[in-house]
DNA sequence: TAGATTGTTAATCGATTAACAATC
DNA sequence: TAGATTGTTAATCGATTAACAATC
């Protein structure tokens, strides 16, 4: 469980996955499930469940399963989310302001402790519950609410100095929502999420499934997968 | 560049991180750009520039490189966004209001046409200059207008539902925001963007090279790497 | 021409899957 | 015990990279 040896990122991403899965299990009262069902509401093989579990311990009981609990318990130890998260937004446009109110957020163990705001204008005004604060407090905010996760809503030009500004401030991870590539020193984490992005790949795939069935093809261009975060699923 | 052969999935999703960074060359003025700098900036080699672009056509001139304007309309073009994509947001509430003021979608090509929520409070309201429509006009709305994609911006237990409803009305493809998994025909294309998850993979992005330095390792658990959309970048 | 850079091939690397002994 | 399901090994599959002839 702690000397493990190299994840492929892709099984890593996939963890949250289960994570999320199984908190639907466990909503509904299931106790126990296995690496098969597990696998079917994902689209993926039970021999990759287990296989990616098993990257990080050995977690189910041969001939019964995966303990719900257990393993959601585990999960969340694994992802870092059994513990408390700072984060910080910078940026409170439209997309700032919605994030600072969502409520996944802290479902998950994340708590959004501070916003920052270049514009005057915005400076004092709440948003979700909190004030927003002046960049120029980005620095003393950080170490004294130990944010130790910034996150990036700004416009694309001004992605980097922000990330600049929080890396400087100590910040271990950045989630930047900015269409903009973001370089960061490899002691922080970075995760970008392009919104605009996720609806080119959407009319890619529209647009492939045409071509395909024009083609008259069976085969497709691109196999009908993942994308995003990989969540994909299909019946019919 | 229409009778393609198998393109992996991954290559499909770099073409929205080629045609980002390009946009930002075209509004620097630049003319031209290698394979080598195109990489640069996204962490990844010039081979696999080459290579991904390769699987849709030629577009670069041996000993000159790409044009910078010809290839962003090619990428638009394969994409699909060099045409406009009628979009509708189901679930209005923080996200779904921010998405639908959201800048970023008309700029690469996609029009927000419709909002519908079913909390009758909220029908008739108004986000983003339209007006909020109720479920029950959703079918007839997204013919009306040739809404393709759908947005879903519902809680997770209502996700299903919608985009049943979604795909029975005719949408080509769905976009889920709900931290759920959704199953949709084979002929309708589908992204999930799980944010929470996003942070989930930060937390754990930043435990691991934690748990390395720890161990005092120099090569990591995980690679340090991509994750999201695949957009990361390091420097330092 | 010399220098640069493409598109593509073949070799390498990594991730997924099938299969099964071990276990409940 | 018989049936189910795990963790893990070995085989397969797919994606990335290095290298280079072709081209501007």
């Amino acid at each position: 469980m702690s000397s493990r040896q190299d994840v492929p990122r892709a099984a890593a991403q996939r963890l949250s996955l289960y994570l999320r899965q199984l908190q639907g299990y466990q909503r509904a009262g299931r106790s126990t499930v296995s690496s098969h069902e597990l696998a079917g509401g994902l689209r993926l093989t039970d021999a990759q469940v287990r296989r990616d579990l098993a990257y990080f311990g050995q977690f189910g009981l041969p001939g019964v399963g995966y303990k719900v609990d257990r393993l959601i318990a585990s999960l969340r130890r694994i992802l870092g989310t059994d513990r408390g998260w700072s984060t910080a937004i910078v940026g409170v446009g439209n997309l700032g302001s919605a994030l600072a109110r969502y409520r996944g957020f802290e479902e998950q163990g994340f708590r959004v402790a501070a916003l920052f705001d270049s514009d005057p204008r915005r400076v004092g005004q709440v948003a979700g519950g909190m004030a927003i604060r002046p960049m120029g407090e980005l620095a003393e905010t950080v170490r004294r609410e130990a944010v130790r996760l910034g996150i990036i809503t700004v416009p694309a030009e001004h992605a980097q100095e922000v990330a600049d500004r929080l890396v400087a401030a100590g910040v271990r991870g950045i989630l930047n929502f900015a269409p903009a590539s973001v370089a960061v020193p490899a002691s922080v984490a970075l995760c970008s999420v392009d919104l605009a992005l996720q609806l080119e790949q959407l009319s890619f795939l529209v647009l492939d499934a045409q071509r395909e069935r024009r083609r008259g093809g069976t085969s497709p261009g691109v196999p009908p997968e993942v994308s995003g975060d990989g969540r994909e699923t299909e019946a019919d």
